[in-house]
DNA sequence: TCTGGGGTCCTAGGACCC
DNA sequence: TCTGGGGTCCTAGGACCC
């Protein structure tokens, strides 16, 4: 048995605490760059507003129906979420942090009615962080996915389903005919593994709600379908095909991209940009004890825009595996001047570190003509802790590759960022103050 | 003027092997 | 007319997730 919790409009959940009178508006979180809308208050989802809507499509709601935008704070975001999944966890004996606003939890060997403890656990996290969630129970992990989604859907728009599923929706509750009843009434395009295009093709089929998905045969989905949908039916019908992973692997690629504040054409600027993003995309990979092989870099132009385009990308490989900054940044430039052209108008860039393998494992080799690189690699490693503990500790880029650019440039391709909120819990000169 | 960022898994097809 | 059989590895592209 699983169970999901899931933050409502984490986000814009998450802004709330701190601004208490956002509480009731039309409140969104705009992307990086205050590109487009990620996250939606209840009352921005009324006033039709998508999930991705560019933010200049929508800034008119600002006037005319008091819609407040905010950059996106993932610092503060990453904290609350931090301190929602402690409490998450006391739901059961195993948790998988699934992303910033959900996790599954493992109920195998709870004693207890389930629904009555995760509405206890619901309440705790409304009171301790201040973040409503909802909490589907199930025997899949699929099934649990879909019972979160019933438990919100039932508390935003009454009527939809049975007003006692709404927060916490205990799918294994449920009598049979009463469940068919929920799965019918349930657009098959929201069941976790069906996208835009698989949805459509379902009801190309005839097959409009999870009901239907969940009656059609395995060997039928997978002829017609892949095994992945097939997977995802046989967990409709009841069959754990998907188990909880709570010890997540290392990743396999580590990315840092960007779009630019403003559009970019000069050389320097873009190097400086791959240089940062090289260096960040370092630090995630020495956090996860990796080293790559291979350094991708990308650079482009807007795709929305009427100007010649140009896209391309490189892999350059490296000589030998390694997590070192300085290697990896310049890997990156090297790259990047291989792939510049003059003259466009580049939106975006990016770098990525490719084929990772972890740092105990790297091939040993007998290095000739390269003085003292056997006698350095550890001194270089240890360089790397210090800079790491030195910027966790005083903040990211106090020591920092030359090439990112001077502290105080003016750094063109920087991202815009108008309407960001302080970093409530994590930085003391930005703590809330109350005031009596 | 203005459109995010970071991942995973699966499949088909090509190159290559004996 | 007709052109083996069986396998691995790699890559690009598609689909999905939040």
């Amino acid at each position: 048995m699983y169970a999901l919790v899931d933050g409502n409009n984490f986000y814009v959940s998450c802004e709330r605490v701190f601004r208490p009178s956002l509480q009731g508006r039309a409140v969104v979180v705009l992307s990086n760059n205050d590109g487009c809308a990620i996250a939606r208050s209840n009352e921005a989802k009324e006033l039709g507003i998508k999930m991705g809507a560019p933010w200049f499509q929508i800034k008119h709601l600002e006037d005319e129906a008091g819609l407040v935008a905010l950059s996106a704070n993932f610092t503060l975001y990453g904290d609350m979420s931090d301190r929602m999944m402690s409490l998450a966890a006391g739901l059961g004996p195993t948790q998988e942090v699934y992303s910033i606003d959900e996790s599954f939890i493992g109920l195998d060997g709870v004693r207890g009615d389930l629904t009555e403890r995760a509405r206890k656990i619901r309440a705790r996290i409304n009171q301790w962080v201040g973040l409503p969630c909802g909490i589907g129970i199930a025997p899949t992990k699929t099934l649990a996915k879909l019972a979160n989604h019933i438990a919100k859907t039932a508390e935003r728009k009454p009527g939809s389903y049975p007003p006692d599923l709404a927060q916490v929706c205990n799918l294994a509750a449920l009598p049979t005919s009463d469940l068919d009843a929920v799965l019918a009434a349930t657009d098959v395009g929201e069941v976790w593994g069906v996208g835009p295009r698989i949805g459509k093709q379902l009801k190309a089929a005839g097959i409009h709600s999870v009901l239907d998905l969940r009656q059609l045969s395995a060997s039928t989905v997978r002829a017609n379908w892949s095994v992945v949908l097939e997977r995802t039916v046989r967990e409709l019908q009841g069959q754990p095909c998907i188990g909880l992973d709570d010890a997540p692997s290392a990743k396999q690629q580590i990315a840092c991209t960007r779009s630019f504040g403003q559009a970019v054409t000069d050389e320097l600027p873009l190097i400086e940009a791959v240089s940062e993003f090289a260096s960040r995309a370092a630090f995630k990979l020495r956090k996860q004890s990796s080293l790559a092989s291979e350094v991708l870099v990308f650079v482009r132009t807007s795709p929305f825009r009427d100007t010649p385009q140009y896209n391309r990308s490189i892999v350059v490989p490296l000589v030998r595996p390694t997590a070192n900054t300085s290697e990896l940044t310049a890997a990156a430039v090297q790259g990047l001047q291989h792939i510049y052209k003059p003259g466009f108008q580049f939106a975006k860039a990016g770098v990525m570190l490719l084929d990772l393998i972890p740092n105990n494992q790297h091939q040993a080799e007998l290095v000739f003509n390269e003085p003292g690189v056997g006698v350095c690699s550890e001194g270089r490693e240890r360089l790397m802790s210090a800079v790491d503990m030195i910027n966790e500790r005083f903040g990211r880029s106090t020591v920092h590759v030359a090439s990112t650019g001077a502290e105080r440039s003016v750094k063109e391709w920087a991202m815009k960022q108008e309407r960001r909120t302080p970093a409530y819990t994590t930085s003391w000169s930005q703590v809330a103050v109350a005031r009596a």
